[in-house]
DNA sequence: CCTACTTCTTGATCTGGATCAAGGGCGTGT
DNA sequence: ACACGCCCTTGATCCAGATCAAGAAGTAGG
């Protein structure tokens, strides 16, 4: 759990007897590729770190699947929404590649924000980070054209292009496969 | 600053003596029809209570804006993106209606996060209703069409239709005001 | 190594909603 | 009270991107 201790230490900092109240809360899970992390219509009880691996999120309407994000490489990764709500999963996320995820269950988190001040410092802080990711994706999508959503795309993330299909990025970026490839063999 | 124990109290318990340290960091602060609460551009120094009036949250891009939000009845409002990162906004916070809002300072916000662990723990609940908020609208931005996003809205915030302009409606629901009159006519 | 499935590409066509345009009505400030 | 400006409506046209279609190229499992 040497990656639970490293990634909570950027945000927070907790005495020795504070980490042997939090580490022990932490669970290593391997996820094969294709599997499902969350599901949608179940509470996820889980909230993870992600150890190794690609997952995607998303929601599934008429039949189709809508993309909203990607987790990988030491962020975080489940159904936030449906874990901080304790409520039905709207989302889905599923592991695109062979996945080690670090997680901890509700019931553990919200008895370690009552104990420890600092933990609850960093739900919070964890809290801005997400909101401001969404903040930033809402404005990308509102406001560009796919054509500059595609050029962002490839200009700030363009490890996704290696790790994770077209069709899953293009569903990310709102529009079809076929679109994506146009864009692709115009843009470069 | 009644309002502002009310709906803390929605979230958490403080004790007196902590109300003593809480309440005086609030001011009240009124915006005419029309005015800005918050400018893109600039760093957002207040997150505030709404005590009266509506206001509208948006982004600009290329000269035309595009509507994120409402605020209104004893809800939050600013430019939380703003205020949360310390960082230049990127949303414009406008009042639609006369407002009276009750606004904490950042800085303010921070010492009693510090001194308070109660007050922790209510940016933290705060955080997470704005962002299942974002969620609930992501989803419905993504996967329905004009027609059912104009229901959705009508059944679900039909105070909305009386308070706000058919034009900034229409902008949140992200359909030119051309398309949201048409529907008006059709779906009723 | 082969077979079957999925992904990616490229072309042709279609369409939801945008844009352009113009008239009428309502609010608001003077 | 009046006039000016915004808001709303309705019609005509346009277009970015979706959908439909059909190969080609990977790639995973037997």
């Amino acid at each position: 759990m040497e990656l639970v201790r490293r990634t909570i230490e950027r945000y927070v900092h907790l005495a020795d007897e504070e980490w042997a109240l939090v580490l022990p809360c932490w669970e290593r899970f391997n996820f094969e590729r294709g599997s499902l992390v969350s599901t949608s219509g179940e509470v996820e009880d889980r909230f993870y770190i992600v150890e190794e691996g690609v997952q995607r999120l998303f929601v599934e309407h008429d039949g189709s699947e809508h993309c909203l994000g990607f987790s990988y490489g030491h962020s975080w990764s489940g159904d936030y929404d449906s874990f901080v709500r304790q409520a039905p999963g709207r989302f889905v996320v599923q592991a695109l590649t062979p996945s080690v995820l670090l997680g901890i269950r509700h019931l553990d988190l919200m008895r370690l924000y009552g104990t420890i001040p600092a933990m609850e410092r960093w739900g919070r802080l964890i809290l801005e980070e997400l909101l401001v990711g969404r903040a930033t994706r809402e404005i990308e999508q509102i406001a560009l054209t796919a054509e500059e959503r595609y050029k962002r795309l490839v200009d700030r993330s363009p490890h996704l292009l290696q790790q994770v299909s077209q069709k899953d990025i293009a569903s990310y970026l709102r529009m079809t496969p076929e679109t994506f490839s146009r864009l692709r063999a115009k843009v470069g």
